[in-house]
DNA sequence: CGGATCGAC
DNA sequence: CTATGTCGATCCG
């Protein structure tokens, strides 16, 4: 069954129908609306020919209307359309407070950038944008004729993947359900998905693409960016039988074959094979070298040419597949890809590698074609009147000051028409999962047991990739399509059914839990696993549960308790597990908060670890030292289950011990605390170190310790010590470090646009973002903050002297006072307007030396002072959020 | 870290 | 009747 849950579905997100703006807006007084289509349908395809009516845009969008209408799908839909719209609101709030001052200062910043990006322009590459044309339809067309003058689509009742262009000229779209499209189109035919075949045909295609690049990139089934920069140079050496090509009418239907086109005849249909192909620099030959007698008769020869090179290679996917493609050919992928859509279906266009050309082509594009920005960004822009590319090019100094860092400078390269000039292979993946949408299912017992399906598959899946991974998420959308996500980390990863259904029913049972006496009414239910290792730590990983091993059997795991088998309910929490304080505390926690939105984020809970843990990790680690003195056995004793393992296998022991946690952790660490994480940290640092003296270790620790505490306090714990290189290296290879100074300017890589953007560029210039800026202007705190030891500090919000010898721990202190400052603070003053903007900013140590900066990124809007209002607003939200997840399943 | 959102196919 | 599935990234708290 597993199988049949198949990878994507291919929709592209300009060609997805939506509900417009207008749309929404005037779903009060349907009657009286004429809702214009916005986004929602952007035909500009050939007329209609041959009888083919089609449908105008004002009678789609009331057919769509009113099949949405009153449906809990459109209901949500409205309701997601009003908090983009309340995003909206706050950005034009922020936007009012502007001063032409701070405008004229982002202005110059701004542009001293634009300098800098303009003289980085690399125009030297040639990449290439491949993309069939509607690919899952002509597929199902070209292997059944029956369908090729009929408008159809491929999907199901429920949901469509694509449509032919007959069908699009009723408003038939991807990611349409199929009910609508009949409303819009009744002789729609709907044919079913056959990944298989797509899969086969796209591999084809993936062939001949690879001839151009070797390591050219697929982006799903249907798309592909190549870089032929090589390729191009190679080629202009190329003696002319190496691009000559043969067409090939074999394979082909009769009736096919009078669509086949075939140079210097007329081409039939709009979207079958183009003349376009062989316009110039083409030549066709009536070939006498003689090769074979009947397909020899049409003998095409491609040029040497970026163009020519396109062409051929869509004349071979053609030849090949009997299907379409349109390309693109542009210096950047970003271009790359805009330039495949202009000629669509079954064209090219190329942006010559100049900087007018460029500029030319993006000058009047609206900016919802540039891959990254979609609907919601679309309409936030629309809201400051940008719809083109030069308009955002235009306002680039208001978008700084509004938009979060990684959005404005994703936002500046695409007015600008810059872009990724390389292609990365993707690095290793992230995250697997697996979700399913049926109709509702309210009895608990159903859930679990399809929790359990689900984790079945997607164990299935990680195991034929050898993947474990530390995070369990579960994904619910309930029958009023409102989705809710809840994770859990653990600490050793989970791969297996079991260990992931133990994590998931847990999850699963808070949420039932929390809506109870209610059924927890859910349409969909998902589940994920991320958290992988990175090669590195399955390294560390091994060393260390080799030097647990050797402690087996002394080893006073104070806060692991033997576990019982993790089958049993979870949600029943009933059973104490013995020594630890820490869980009957977790445990109260999580009973207390079961109803609460924001469980164990209080204070309370980052009290509690603090010195008491450190003294654990010491006591630990004189254990280690103790043991590892001592022989090593050939018998070991599980540490977690205490039985004996006779094994000398390292491979066995570890897999028991892997299972003997995942059985107990999951059963007591509903979060990881951040506690548990540096415990964990310890020991792979102590078995990393295992070849020095143990007692740096150990100080090592205590100092790790130090830099991962929650609270200031825990710096006194380390002011004595002296740091060695290794403190300074695991605190900053630690994953989850906090901010530091110099990260302010922290360049997130913009990934919003991750195919599209230079990320060489941008790493670049992380490096020298990254210096010290201690020398700079004056802050509030101008302290040179390198983090020296010994440094006494003053906190700038309490004001009292802070040892410290982490930055990280000075950062942290600053924070908490921030947190608790900011709270009265801002419910009192609301003037220094100005100022507060970046109040966060500028207090942080390091922060905001560089003028005034937009440092904090804020997804969609920034964040600035809050004034009185605001701030009371703000507590609005929170409240009403916490009612919303009471009200959530209800 | 956990949760929500956006965007892509 | 009937509104997908998977993944990565960003941002906030």
């Amino acid at each position: 069954m597993s199988h049949i849950r198949s990878t994507c579905t291919c929709i592209k997100s300009q060609e997805r129908y939506w509900y417009s703006e207008s749309t929404m807006d005037n779903v009060k007084n349907v009657d009286k609306s004429s809702y214009n289509g916005g986004a929602l349908l952007r035909m500009g395809l050939n007329d209609n020919k041959a009888g083919m009516q089609g449908l105008d845009k004002e009678k789609i969008n009331k057919i769509i209307m009113e099949a949405s209408k009153g449906s809990k799908f459109y209901e949500n839909e409205l309701k997601k359309d009003q908090q983009v719209n309340q995003r909206i609101e706050k950005m034009m709030q922020l936007k009012e407070k502007i001063t032409q001052q701070q405008l004229l200062k982002a202005q110059l910043q701004v542009d001293k950038l634009v300098l800098e990006l303009e003289r980085s322009r690399n125009l030297s590459c040639t990449i290439v944008h491949i993309d069939m044309d509607a690919f899952y339809a002509a597929v199902e067309m070209r292997d059944n004729p029956e369908l090729k003058e009929k408008p159809i689509a491929v999907g199901s009742m429920s949901m469509l993947s694509t449509s032919n262009y007959h069908a699009r000229r009723f408003g038939v779209r991807a990611a349409m359900p199929g009910f609508i499209a009949k409303k819009l189109c009744p002789h729609l035919t709907i044919v079913p998905l056959n990944f298989e075949k797509y899969r086969k045909v796209s591999k084809e295609v993936k062939e001949i693409l690879a001839e151009y690049d070797p390591h050219f990139m697929p982006m799903g089934l249907d798309e592909a960016y190549l870089n032929v920069t090589e390729h191009l140079e190679e080629r202009l050496n190329w003696p002319e039988d190496k691009r000559r090509y043969f067409l090939n009418t074999e394979n082909t239907t009769e009736k096919n074959k009078e669509d086949i086109n075939i140079p210097g005849t007329v081409n039939i249909d709009g979207y079958s094979s183009s003349p376009e192909l062989f316009e110039d620099g083409t030549s066709v030959m009536d070939d006498d070298s003689g090769q074979r007698d009947q397909s020899l008769k049409n003998v095409v020869v491609f040029g040497t040419s970026a163009e020519e090179a396109v062409k051929e290679i869509r004349f071979r996917i053609e030849q090949k597949t009997q299907l379409t493609a349109s390309a693109g050919i542009a210096p950047n992928t970003m271009l790359a890809k805009m330039c495949s859509d202009r000629n669509k279906p079954n064209g090219q266009c190329r942006i010559s590698p100049e900087r007018q050309a460029v500029l030319d082509f993006i000058k009047d594009l609206p900016i919802r074609k540039v891959p990254g920005i979609g609907k919601v960004t679309e309409k936030m822009l629309k809201a400051l009147g940008i719809v083109t590319c030069s308009e955002l090019y235009q306002q680039r100094a208001l978008l700084s000051l509004l938009f979060s860092e990684a959005s404005w400078r994703s936002f500046l390269d695409i007015s600008l028409g810059l872009g990724s000039t390389h292609l990365e292979k993707d690095g290793e993946r992230k995250s697997m999962s697996t979700e399913r949408t049926f109709s509702e299912i309210s009895k608990a017992e159903d859930q679990y047991s399809l929790c359990q399906e689900l984790c079945r598959e997607l164990a299935q899946d990680l195991q034929k990739e050898g993947l474990k991974g530390k995070t369990v998420t579960l994904k619910l959308k309930n029958v009023n399509f409102e989705v809710k996500t809840r994770a859990s980390t653990v600490l050793s990863s989970v791969s297996t059914e079991d260990e992931i259904f133990a994590v998931a029913k847990m999850l699963l049972g808070t949420e039932i839990d929390s809506v109870a006496p209610h059924p927890l009414r859910i349409r969909l239910m998902g589940v994920r696993v991320s958290g992988f290792l990175s090669e590195e730590e399955k390294k560390y990983q091994q060393k260390s549960i080799k030097s647990f091993l050797k402690s087996g059997k002394e080893l006073d795991f104070s806060r692991l308790q033997p576990g019982r088998s993790n089958q049993e309910n979870l949600t029943k929490n009933s059973e104490a597990s013995s020594r630890g304080s820490f869980f009957d505390k977790k445990r109260a926690a999580r009973q207390l908060n079961s109803n609460n939105l924001f469980p164990n984020e209080s204070v309370g809970k980052q009290h509690f670890h603090g010195v008491k843990s450190s003294a654990n990790f010491v006591e630990e680690a004189n254990k280690v030292t103790d043991l590892q003195k001592s022989n090593v056995c050939e018998i070991f004793t599980c540490p977690v289950c205490f039985e004996e393992q006779s094994s000398s296998n390292l491979e066995e022991i570890n897999r028991h011990v892997d299972e003997c946690l995942a059985g107990s952790l999951v059963e007591d660490t509903v979060e990881i605390s951040k506690n548990d994480l540096s415990r964990e940290n310890t020991f792979n640092f102590l078995s990393h170190c295992k070849n020095e003296n143990i007692d740096d270790c150990k100080e090592n620790v205590t100092d790790q310790l130090a830099g991962t505490g929650q609270s200031a306090s825990t710096s006194e714990n380390s002011s004595g010590n002296s740091r060695d290189k290794k403190f300074t290296q695991i605190v900053s290879e630690k994953p989850h470090r906090e901010k530091q100074p110099g990260d302010l300017i922290d360049i997130p890589r913009n990934a919003s646009i991750k195919q599209c953007l230079s990320p060489k560029r941008n790493s670049q210039e992380n490096a020298v973002q990254f210096g010290r800026m201690d020398h700079t202007e004056e802050t509030s705190s101008s302290c040179s903050f390198e983090a020296r030891e010994d440094s006494v500090l003053v906190c700038p919000v309490c004001n009292l002297e802070q040892k410290t010898t982490s930055l990280m721990s000075f950062n942290r202190h600053v924070d908490v006072c921030l947190n608790k400052g900011l709270i009265q603070e801002l419910t009192e003053k609301d003037d220094c307007s100005a100022k507060t903007s970046d109040t966060e900013n500028s207090i942080r140590v390091g922060g905001l030396s560089r003028g005034q900066k937009c440092t904090k990124p804020l997804q969609g809007t920034k964040r600035s002072g809050l004034t009185t209002s605001q701030s009371a607003s703000k507590k609005a939200k929170s409240i009403d959020s916490k009612r919303t997840i009471e009200m959530f399943f209800k």
